[in-house]
RNA sequence: UGGGGCGUCGUCAAGUGGUAAGACACAGGGUUUUGAUCCCUGCAUUCAGAGGUUCGAGUCCUCUCGCCCCAGCCA
């Protein structure tokens, strides 16, 4: 009775109520299960969230199960990959299950089934099976086969076990109903020959269970109370639970369908999302550009930025596609209070500082973070040459500009106020260089006299700058629902999703990043070092090589466009 | 033309018959040695549409419209 804490989202509000009328003796018992086929993308987190949430908000259990059941498709890389990404999380699953774990008993309940006359070995071949299903508007009609008696039934489906038949040849199937509106009730296949070595059980097994079979079956040998899944199982729910009265299981877990995501820009599907990489449109299940969450980890993305974001965007049953922008808003608020702060450059502008001492080199203190105190200081230094950004000069600036032009004054951050004195050009007139001069007074960035200066930029010294490349990503798609206008959702890449700078100047400071810590390079954005590339010598000399993780906020560039 | 679902602000999303939360986005303004952060302010007389029931309807009823899913020996 004291669950009535105030009520989230539907599937919160079930469980609420199933632990009020003490349902399932008040326990809450959920499961993730991945089918190990593949990498787990942004769309898995929702349900891996939901899940391992909901068993947390009522002192659960959530288990992470491989839905491993058609060895044909099935991988230990994914199964690796799958385990690490939902600890990257920072969900404790204990000990990872398999549905393949469950194959002797799974074989028993079909058999049982078979006793019970409700399962049957058909002998269709596959086309005959399509044809005598129906269709959407006309009812099925029965197997030749649906009457076979229970003795022969156990005969073949043993012989079938045995690895007597070739594929194709037979399956075992439910007997329901051949006229249900709903096809997954006519005579649904629920075992299948497949000569297939599986990753786990090898060359144990030449039968297979289906997913309908399996699924409720390991739910329920779990004790599984409460089965989430996304919306496209709904017409499979009548057969979920036929199949659990059928059978004396442990329990019968309730299986509650929710919508899964889909966000702008981008394309969540696996079969998509591989299509982009066997074509190599994206370099890699990894590359930053794609939503997956090995992809999301090497751009930078936090799991409590992806946490977050999940929670943010609730649970219910209806077709979305949430705004990208809130999933870089989620990330932000978190970088923001992370990320220490640095200086680099990334088009860089030779700034020589006339009136500054050619052998002087001076350290400044910056702070990592502008508001937190606790995240403490580094030093920099600061000597006559340095680099500014190509964007933060202006040869006729327009009045709102408040960076480096002609004649003006701007405060290098935690430096010094320098001035604008000559712009030096290549014979093409683009400018190669500046000449500025420094006031001595202003060290650390105040004038004695008290004149105000509107603009700080960042900037790099020469001397010491790391040189290094820069991956920029912007998304992958052009429109917001790529796969728009049943057109093919190739076309609809952006050229421009990746940029990649290759004379940046960073920062000493730099020079002892690790992957997984993200900087804030102070008015540019989040950048990590990139994981794949790490202390490779080959391609990229000695370079490190960062990726940008997301921009910053910027007010300027929308004023610009106006 | 079968069955199952879904329609509340540009995008998500609360709302459980008592007079439309919140977030992102957007627009203004303030603070600021990041045009960042932070802080204010504004942003649905209306809930797909039309009828009806009711003192009262986003919530109940009827009809209409729109969108999604299902005919794998995939999950």
């Amino acid at each position: 009775m004291d669950a009535d804490i105030k009520k989230g989202h539907f599937i919160e509000s079930i469980i609420t109520e199933d632990i009020n009328n003490n349902k399932n003796q008040g326990k809450v018992v959920t499961r993730f299960p991945p089918e190990p086929n593949g990498y787990l993308h942004i769309g898995h987190a929702k349900s891996i969230c939901l899940n391992f949430n909901m068993a947390g908000k009522f002192n659960g259990r959530c288990n992470l199960r491989f839905d491993d059941s058609n060895p044909t498709k099935e991988k230990q890389v994914y199964i690796d990959s799958i385990k690490s990404t939902v600890n990257w999380l920072g969900f404790d699953y204990g000990t990872p299950l398999f549905a393949s774990d469950y194959f002797d008993r799974l074989h028993d309940f079909a058999v049982q089934l078979i006793k019970k006359g409700k399962a049957y070995v058909c002998s269709l071949t596959a086309d005959d099976i399509r044809e005598y299903r129906g269709t959407l508007t006309e009812p099925g009609k029965n197997s030749p086969y649906r009457d076979r008696s229970v003795q022969e039934n156990l005969d073949l489906f043993g012989r079938m076990k045995a690895g007597e038949f070739g594929e194709g040849e037979h399956t075992l199937r439910a007997k329901i109903d051949m006229t249900s509106p709903n096809i997954n009730l006519r005579d649904p296949i629920i075992y299948r020959v497949k000569k297939a070595s599986h990753p786990r059980t090898g060359d144990q097994w030449c039968i297979y269970p289906m997913y309908d079979f399996t699924h409720c079956l390991s739910d329920a040998l779990e004790g599984i109370t409460h089965s989430l899944c996304s919306l496209e199982f709904q017409d499979h729910r009548p057969l979920y639970d036929w199949i659990l009265d059928e059978l004396e299981t442990p329990c019968h877990p309730q299986q509650i369908e929710f919508a899964r995501m889909n966000i702008t820009f981008t394309v969540l599907s696996k079969r998509k999302l591989q299509r982009l990489v066997e074509e190599n449109h994206v370099q890699g299940w990894d590359d930053p550009r794609l939503p997956t969450l090995e992809g999301m980890k090497r751009r930078g993305y936090t799991p409590s930025a992806i946490r977050q974001f999940c929670d943010i965007i609730g649970v219910s049953k209806k077709d979305s596609r949430i705004d990208m922008g809130l999933l870089e808003s989620c990330l932000r608020d978190d970088l923001n209070e992370t990320a220490p702060r640095v200086m680099g450059v990334l088009k860089p502008l030779k700034v020589t500082i006339e009136n500054y001492p050619q052998d002087r080199t001076e350290e400044l203190v910056a702070k990592n973070h502008p508001q937190k105190q606790e995240m403490g200081t580094r030093t920099i230094t600061f000597s006559r040459e340095i680099y500014v950004e190509q964007d933060d000069f202006m040869e006729a600036p327009p009045k709102k500009f408040f960076r480096l032009g002609p004649g003006r004054e701007v405060r290098l951050r935690y430096a010094y106020l320098v001035t604008c004195k000559q712009v030096i050009k290549d014979p093409d007139g683009k400018v190669t260089e500046l000449i500025c001069t420094y006031d001595p007074a202003t060290k650390g960035g105040n004038a004695p006299d008290g004149r105000k200066v509107k603009g700080t930029i960042h900037w790099v010294n020469a001397a010491d700058a790391i040189d290094a490349r820069v991956n920029l990503y912007d998304r992958l798609f052009k429109d917001e629902n790529p796969e728009q206008n049943k057109q093919d959702f190739i076309e609809n890449l952006n050229p421009d999703s990746l940029e990649t700078l290759a004379s940046c100047k960073l920062e000493k400071s730099l020079g002892e990043a690790a992957p997984e810590t993200v900087y804030q390079f102070e008015r540019l954005g989040y950048f990590c070092l990139d994981s794949a590339h790490q202390g490779s010598t080959d391609i990229l000399g000695d370079h490190p090589v960062f990726n940008r993780t997301v921009t910053l906020r910027d007010a300027w560039a929308k004023l610009k466009k106006k």
